[in-house]
DNA sequence: GTGAAAGCGCTAACAC
DNA sequence: GTGTTAGCGCTTTCAC
């Protein structure tokens, strides 16, 4: 560390022409081949590299992008985030990672710290969406598109999937196999994917299912609900629809520990059908409701809307798909294989 | 979005005050209360936030710091992340996530993007160290700490663990439970933690033991690494020692594919005490190599080489520590419960 | 095709 | 305590 950085006026001098020759040289536009050489020479001698915060304050562009999620650690949002990455990076843009927490407040919070402009966008999955965050959204200087509820009707892009009818999917699955006596682990119905989860399983399912909402969308939650679930139901479940796929391994444990077997006695499945559903043990059917689909749109769309300045509100919607695996049905779905990419 | 946004010099005006009496004003710093008051309002009214790319021009301070790794998907670099961002956050630095790639070629590009001055430094986990990478890191013009080799004598700050061992530590506690026909499934040898991992292993094991190295550190590779581990050995293996927690949960799968069981037939140990290892059934016996406490130390040196401009090179060391669990020891271990934090 | 000069938004001397 | 001014590094009119 500790060498000091050449400037774009220290190359010009070097080369004996002036700085606007010389930021024209190296951009390569509107300057003779001559020129260009002379000054590219000169930029070499001196290891010169553009300051980015010099060349941001005047084109008014940061190339960086905030992603902000309330979970790091959870596997779904490091799918969205390498989708996102893998759009935005050959556009030259940064990706800078953001941690909301998960109370709305926080998120507001930080989608207010837009303000400062030290990005030229975010995408945001927030947990919980009220009326403040989506004023604030709505009044960012900067293009916002959400990964979660649609927002179109505020004006704001928005990428989301079914997971209501998701759900349905893996009521239906099960009960093709023969279950009839569900539970449905949840997380907080005060979330948006807790309350559209909610809403699809009670759309499917009849009556007399057994509810257990969990506190969190975290293995440990899953664990302690889990353990709610199968306690207070009357009669032995034969199968556990778990909200994503935290919450189904949560669930797996808490099976085993009544000495229980995954699928014979209890069928589990979760949603997200994240990696580590792909390697648990028995390989976890879960909906896949396309997390990297989701991310790499959310970031089409911010391309648009950072480079073109095309202000339009979009709104993308991908499918639920369920994946079979062993969770379900013994010796489906190997390990790796299987599952959209 | 697209509603314009004030900048000082509109305050000041609005203020009816200079405009280093507005700056001064808004830092609190040696301005009236009555200034102070005055030009809160003005700010209030007009609703304005600091410009971050102004202020770094001028300052010269970007407020970000960027954490560098292979591959963000890794369970390690996501609890390092959270570390890094729990220490930096509070300071009011941003992190700045970033992906290398494998090859130490597209690192070195990575650490020469910091001559654009878009971050104050920079948190690397290289996988590969060669030398043209050293000497790009000690030719950055912002501080750089590196998080795996021991880069001391080149002056460079580091923060490193046992990891070899760590693999002897996991070598004892397999023949103290009196396994004695032990196979090695590690990663590549050309990188940092493959060759450290190896020579560990070599230092404790007696000859005679079956060595397979995986074509790189992920459950996939594992999985590859490990059928080829079980299927060479002469005689049946009792324990698999594994150099990560990914590659020992492919071992695990190729274990149960030949229908034996673990631990009784097979006892497995990775290494990295991640999450994933805590959350599989069953639990993962694990080294853990502290990526909490290697993160956190990290951040704390960047934050002092950032802060304070003390460019000396700093050096920390986390122990490896084993963590038993049910991959080794039955019913050992609970779901979530033990492991540090 | 090239140069001179303005200015992005901010902070920090420096004078008063 | 307050105002005036310079300038961080860069791109981009605007003349020539």
């Amino acid at each position: 560390m500790t060498s000091t950085r050449a400037t774009l006026m220290q190359v010009a001098e070097r080369a004996g022409v002036s700085l606007a020759s010389t930021s024209r040289a190296l951009h390569g536009t509107g300057a003779s081949p001559a020129m260009i050489e002379r000054v590219r020479a000169a930029a070499e001698e001196l290891g010169y590299s553009p300051d980015a915060i010099g060349r941001s304050l005047r084109m008014k562009k940061t190339f960086q992008i905030a992603f902000a999620v309330a979970d790091i650690g959870n596997p779904v949002y490091v799918e969205m985030m390498r989708a996102i990455h893998e759009v935005l990076d050959p556009h030259g843009y940064r990706v800078v990672v953001m941690s909301t927490g998960d109370t709305s407040t926080s998120t507001t919070e930080l989608v207010r710290s837009l303000n400062s402009g030290f990005v030229d966008g975010m995408i945001v999955s927030p947990l919980r969406t009220d009326d403040r965050l989506i004023r604030e959204i709505a009044g960012t200087p900067v293009p916002v598109v959400v990964i979660g509820r649609a927002l179109g009707e505020h004006g704001i892009s928005s990428v989301s999937t079914d997971s209501a009818g998701g759900i349905g999917q893996a009521v239906r699955h099960l009960c093709d196999l023969g279950r009839s006596r569900l539970g449905f682990l949840n997380g907080p119905l005060d979330t948006t994917p807790g309350e559209a989860r909610q809403r699809g399983f009670d759309a499917v399912a009849g009556e007399g299912h057994a509810v257990q909402i969990a506190a969190d969308f975290t293995v440990a939650a899953g664990l302690a609900g889990a353990r709610r679930l199968l306690a207070s139901a009357p009669e032995r479940l034969d199968a556990i629809v778990a909200a994503n796929d935290l919450l189904a391994i949560g669930a797996i444990h808490a099976i085993r520990e009544l000495g229980l077997s995954v699928p014979d006695d209890i069928a589990v499945t979760g949603m997200d059908d994240t990696e580590l559903g792909r390697v648990f043990h028995p390989t976890l059917t879960s909906v896949s409701l396309g997390s990297t689909e989701r991310g790499r749109a959310a970031a089409q769309i911010m391309l648009d809307l950072a480079d073109d300045g095309d202000h339009d509100a979009r709104h993308i919607t991908v499918g639920p798909e369920l994946i079979v695996r062993g969770s379900t049905v013994p010796a489906a779905g190997g390990l790796i294989e299987g599952g959209r990419r």
